[in-house]
DNA sequence: GAGCTGAATTAAATCGATTTAAGAGGTTAT
DNA sequence: ATAACCTCTTAAATCGATTTAATTCAGCTC
């Protein structure tokens, strides 16, 4: 039902009533306007006319009867997996500082690991004329129509460029740093697998291990097979792993929000950290630097791989032919209070 | 410069080629196809027909030629502070989740404080066809063209529904939990002036103290003039307070940030958070239980807020005359550990 | 002065869907 | 038998901009 309020948008000023103001025809107008090839002949005087016009007038071409001509619609569609937590938000901020420089827009949707709804609206997006799709922690199963670049994806398709970070780096990192304090019985936490990054982090984890001597035992590693977007992620998980007697000096969480978990059950545990249990986060949050005690952590710049996957996919929209089918970044880890030397076992 | 990959969108099915396969026209299956009223007359038998040769050919109509007509989007704008940080992120979140459950889109736009972009970030999202806008920790300055919510809005406007928090209950909880605690020496985080709530929860604040007898000492009264997303909000405002070696039992923070902030500042000081010094926070945000001390803070139902937000919005847009110029949301105290009662002077 | 060239502009087709006025063909009432 | 009325369908206008083909009018040449 179309609900017109009257005199909301006043009467809207269309080329043809600039046209008609300057006695001239609509077509010229537009010519001039879009510095098109065919205003080639259009003496400097009128075009100076028409622009005066159109400022006057304060013309504003319809969007809609533009994009229905040029099948061009400076919008990108953003699927991410949820919108308000802390690993999400900062890349779409990222992603909406990109796009804003270069005059695009997003629309965004959230699928909350629903499979349906994931292929339900990359079909709706399109329907809306999205030029190109970003994908947020979200699993992309078949090669899509529209260019699209994955962040944190990890299966390599046709048309989809995956900006990763470097996982092996990170596990170098982590581990060094746990090894240089003298952790020799570390305890792990897989992500949910549901998380894209959860398999590819925790390969990496393995291999590294193996390479600098670190032995991963699997009665001190525990799965996490929920999706809460809390400390919550962490906490009961250590609890469990806490339940089997079986003594650490150090977990390697899988982020931030599940260290902040981890740290609670331990001190509830009467374990303090990082005295008796080190605990090594990942991603660097915003809250990282201000838990206590401060979380020592592997850094993922969010912002930064949102700007790089905005960037890829509006330079692969606007003509360029050939495009990574992975883009990796650097880590870095930051060292804070939660990790210090092994002291026994505990 | 338009790019067209070859077979990307494969033949798109129009209107027309349907007629065709049909042996009809395009305004005879439009008509049936959106159930139009002139399609009154037209017999079961070809609807049928028409519905199936639709189905079977996969036909969906043009968006963009669809709006040139009907003058529908079924989008709406969100113009946002930030989108990236713990205040703003679960209201877009509940925002999102209510739209697409009444297919509705939304486009982002962020202005982190610039005033210039502001203004020409409305102008933009009207050009792309919004019925209608939502703002989120913005101030608004003059009355909209387009409907408009407003979450944390304070200033009535024509045609604005502001969303807001219900301040003076707020501040009834926070205070009265304090006094209930003993503390009668209080410091005060006051927030930035660009936060849109600052003024209101001060103002509440200060009348909720009088009516039940705690004087607000300036002295113990600071303002935050940064914008930071992270707890460095409140972390140097706190060390100012100290500096000035005026003894106070509890801190309530300008929100769960700030408070975070706070108790680090407090803690280097060598102060005990709760036992020497409470601290009270305001919005709960996810970190806030997980927190060591955790917080005792005044929850903010940031997701529901913008449910409803999304939700008054709509209902305008698809009709209703009459809406409220204020819709208020209650607060809830979520007491925890860092607040306790007062020992004596610090 | 017929023909040509080029500058300046216009008319008309197009994008894809919706909607209104207008037929065509058949049946019923007067 | 002619008007009056259905029923079913179509043609054409419209939304607002872009683009291609066509047109007008100078000025110039031979």
């Amino acid at each position: 039902m179309q609900v017109k309020k009257p005199g909301q948008r006043p009467q809207v000023i269309t080329l043809k009533a600039v046209a008609q103001h300057l006695g001239l025809t609509p077509g010229t107008v537009s010519a001039v306007l879009n510095d098109s090839p065919s205003a080639r002949s259009i003496p400097q005087e009128t075009k100076n006319r028409i622009r005066a016009a159109a400022t006057e007038l304060n013309y504003r071409p319809n969007f809609f009867a533009r994009t229905l001509r040029n099948k061009r619609t400076y919008t990108i569609g953003v699927i991410a997996e949820e919108i308000g937590d802390s690993y999400s938000s900062p890349i779409i901020s990222g992603l909406e500082q990109y796009l804003r420089n270069r005059d695009y827009f997003f629309l965004t949707v959230v699928h909350r690991h629903d499979p349906v709804l994931l292929s339900r609206y990359s079909q709706l997006l399109s329907e809306r004329g999205v030029e190109g799709i970003i994908t947020v922690d979200t699993t992309v199963q078949e090669a899509p129509m529209l260019p699209t670049v994955a962040i944190a994806g990890h299966k390599k398709l046709k048309g989809v460029t995956n900006i990763v970070l470097d996982h092996e780096r990170a596990a170098v990192l982590a581990l060094n740093h746990l090894k240089e304090l003298h952790h020799e019985r570390i305890a792990f936490m897989r992500g949910n697998p549901v998380s894209s990054d959860a398999k590819d982090r925790w390969d990496a984890i393995c291999r590294v291990a193996g390479q600098i001597g670190l032995t991963i035992d699997p009665e001190l590693t525990v799965q996490i097979d929920t999706d809460d977007p809390t400390p919550m992620l962490g906490y009961p998980f250590t609890k469990q792993l806490l339940a089997r007697h079986k003594p650490f000096t150090a977990i390697f969480a899988y982020n931030d929000m599940s260290a902040i978990g981890a740290i609670r059950a331990l001190q509830e545990q009467g374990l303090r950290v990082p005295q008796d249990v080190s605990v090594l986060g990942f991603d660097d949050i915003p809250g990282a630097a201000f838990h206590s005690p401060s979380l020592t952590t592997v850094r993922q710049p969010l912002n930064r791989m949102g700007e790089v996957a905005a960037q890829t996919l509006l330079d692969r929209i606007e003509g360029k032919k050939e495009y990574p089918s992975e883009i990796a970044i650097e880590p870095e880890l930051v060292v804070r209070e939660s990790t210090a030397n092994a002291r026994g076992s505990c």
